[in-house]
DNA sequence: TCTCCGATTAGAC
DNA sequence: CTAACGGTCTAATCGGAGA
């Protein structure tokens, strides 16, 4: 329940349309009104559509080579995913909507919530929202407004979904009465954090709506369902439990690991690989001022072509001393390739996780063992360059010449926000 | 029996 | 021409091993 002494909080979600499909459109024009759609990496899944897109039935992450026919017959302009250029442009509209609220939590790339609690015409402002953020980066946007963080997602996609709304709802406005009508038209499944099996779950149990839920037995629901549901449940029913986060904390666990363009049957390939993965690891590591002290490296074959022989392996070591260095890491890591390296394989992914991740300033050291003085200057130079000029301007040296394992990117629009030499309209 | 830990699950985008 | 299905991250929960 919403206690009386507590302020009404007034939280906005503001979530970009299509997201990558729109960062094209911005240098593209000519694309507005056409099915377009933007691919995952290795050209695979759909990730973004536009709405003539989704008109055609496309799905979101439906495998590129299912929907080839249809999207060459509607004339669908399919785009590799261009992740520079969708970073820049979300820089961009996050900037932009912090100068409405002293609070923002970035959430993700296309999406930031805003505390607005305290601030009078708020419908006026949300427009206003909009209107400055398809003004001065070309990017559409919708607005909810709620309560709690899971109504503001909720509101949202209301925004989004209704016409009439005009890019803009406030669950806040609404009568008792009107809440609850508008939440029992709703699917559950429509909400913050119950995904597809959890709905299915929760149809046994007669929830349906997303009403159904806010009003389910608490008790059985905690019982069945977990802490989480629970949480969603109190969110719905106007009790805050979910906290914006302004900061964003830093990563338990870093990832880099990719599908390859081509099959991979030789270690020196994988090797090469694995070092370029290690590299961009260890980068966001250090940008993110941290140390690891385990890590894990695996290498995996086709899952989807069941008729070849598969293997999966994967083995972790703890690191002597938390390092960022990516001489040292990669050192461990082609090591590790090495050991499960089977020949007679397709190998078609690889990557490397780097764990027990802790501040690099407060670095615990073995009493007994001596330590080295860690050399960080040749990992700044390295930061700094491809700061300037680029990702992958500079990187460790890897002297394989066979390149075909790199991710496939057959349709990639050119960098035009970070790159000079990028010509728009072309 | 309890606790710890790694693996698995589920979700988001 | 064929074959073709993403990448990161978190938190909760489960189940076995060891104390």
């Amino acid at each position: 329940m919403q206690s009386s002494r507590q302020k009404l909080q007034q939280l906005a979600l503001v979530d970009c349309n299509n997201f990558y499909v729109s960062c094209e459109r911005v240098f593209r024009p000519d694309l507005i009104n056409t099915p377009v759609i933007a691919l995952s990496n290795n050209d695979g899944c759909v990730i973004s559509r536009s709405n003539e897109a989704k008109a055609l039935g496309i799905k979101m992450g439906q495998p590129w080579f299912e929907i080839k026919a249809l999207a060459q017959e509607h004339n669908v302009l399919a785009l590799s995913s261009n992740y520079a250029l969708y970073a820049d442009m979300s820089n961009r509209v996050m900037n932009i909507l912090h100068e409405f609220a002293p609070r923002q939590e970035v959430y993700s790339i296309d999406e930031s919530f805003l505390d607005l609690t305290g601030m009078p015409y708020l419908k006026d402002m949300s427009y206003q929202i909009k209107q400055r953020v398809m003004q001065w980066t070309g990017i559409p946007v919708c607005v909810g407004i709620g309560p709690t963080k899971t109504l503001a997602k909720l509101a949202n996609h209301i925004a989004k979904k209704h016409p009439r709304s005009k890019g803009v709802f406030n669950f806040n406005e609404l009568s008792e009465q009107q809440k609850d009508s508008l939440l029992a038209k709703i699917s559950v499944s429509e909400v913050w954090g119950v995904g597809r099996r959890l709905s299915a779950r929760l149809s046994a149990y007669n929830v349906h709506t997303v009403q159904d839920l806010k009003l389910a037995h608490t008790a059985t629901l905690r019982a069945q369902f977990g802490v989480v549901i629970e949480k969603t449940q109190r969110e719905l029913q106007e009790q805050p439990c979910i906290e914006l986060t302004e900061v964003e904390p830093a990563k338990k666990q870093i990832v880099s690991s990719r599908s390859f363009g081509a099959m991979v049957t030789d270690l020196n390939t994988l090797k090469d690989a694995v070092s370029l993965f290690t590299a961009n690891a260890c980068q966001k590591l250090r940008a993110q001022n941290s140390h690891a002290s385990m890590i894990q490296v695996f290498l995996s074959t086709n899952r989807f072509r069941p008729e070849l022989a598969q293997y999966n392996p994967c083995i972790s070591v703890p690191l002597p001393q938390p390092s960022s260095d990516t001489v040292h890491i990669n050192k461990w890591a082609n090591h590790l390739v090495e050991r499960m390296f089977k020949a007679g394989y397709q190998y078609k992914k690889a990557g490397i996780m780097l764990s027990e991740i802790s501040p690099a300033s407060q670095e615990q050291t073995d009493m007994w063992e001596p330590q080295e003085p860690v050399d960080t200057s040749l990992m700044r130079t390295l930061d700094a360059l491809n700061a300037r000029y680029g990702r992958g301007t500079v990187s460790v040296s890897t002297q394989g010449a066979d390149h075909s394992w790199h991710m496939k990117q057959e349709r990639k629009s050119p960098n035009y926000t970070t790159d000079w030499n990028a010509t728009p309209f072309a």
